[in-house]
DNA sequence: TTTAGTACCTTGTATTATACAGTAGTTTGT
DNA sequence: ACAAACTACTGTATAATACAAGGTACTAAA
């Protein structure tokens, strides 16, 4: 799939995902995998980023099936910012589609 | 409006509108503006990898209100182009909405 | 016991589309 | 003469994803 479509949506896919739960970063690669191609390393600058901008907190889990799973659960902040974005991506979609109408 | 969001999809945007006739680069910029907030100079580098893809061919034509216009007109290959990146953002879009949901 | 495979996280380099600012030439109206 | 709108172009910067490689932990098969 077209590399440059996806800029941008990764970023609302993970914070989206988040608002329903807290989850851990292969977890994430897996489900955003099920629907959109992405490279398992592709993920985690996204949630260092995220991290880093205060959209997430982290913690440890052991696992009983491999290493400790790292938990992100979103911030106040980061909800702020995924409305944002899905704003955003929300006008963004009715434009293109006023704009290139049916074809 | 996000950067990144549109990457792509001006692209997409710029061969949608030529299937319907050709048009200079001034008239683009204006269209797709009326949309979505892009500077001027944002086009010229899209129409010319585009025409340097052999998406377009291009013509000159005097102007009575300016300097000659640059027309732009889609090429069989462009239109397959344009075809593909459609299917590719319908795709994109579809897939997004299934992944945040309602969110 | 060794090996393979899967779960999980990290990082560095490359790619590439858009942003922005600036240049430049033409025509019209004042 | 001058400003303003019209039209085209370019160079530097920014920033998100791709890809490859590496590393650790646990499990199951050979």
């Amino acid at each position: 799939m077209n590399t440059q479509l996806k800029k941008g949506v990764l970023e609302l896919c993970v914070l989206s995902l988040l608002k329903s739960g807290d989850k851990y970063g292969y977890e994430l690669a897996e489900s955003i995998s099920k629907e959109i191609a992405i490279s398992e390393g592709t993920i985690y600058p996204i949630l260092r980023r995220l991290r880093d901008e205060g959209c997430f907190e982290v913690y440890l889990r052991e696992s009983s099936s491999g290493p400790p799973r790292k938990y992100y659960k979103i911030t106040p902040h980061g909800l702020e910012i995924q409305e944002q974005l899905f704003s955003e991506w929300s006008k963004l979609t009715a434009r293109v589609s006023n704009l290139i109408g049916g074809n």
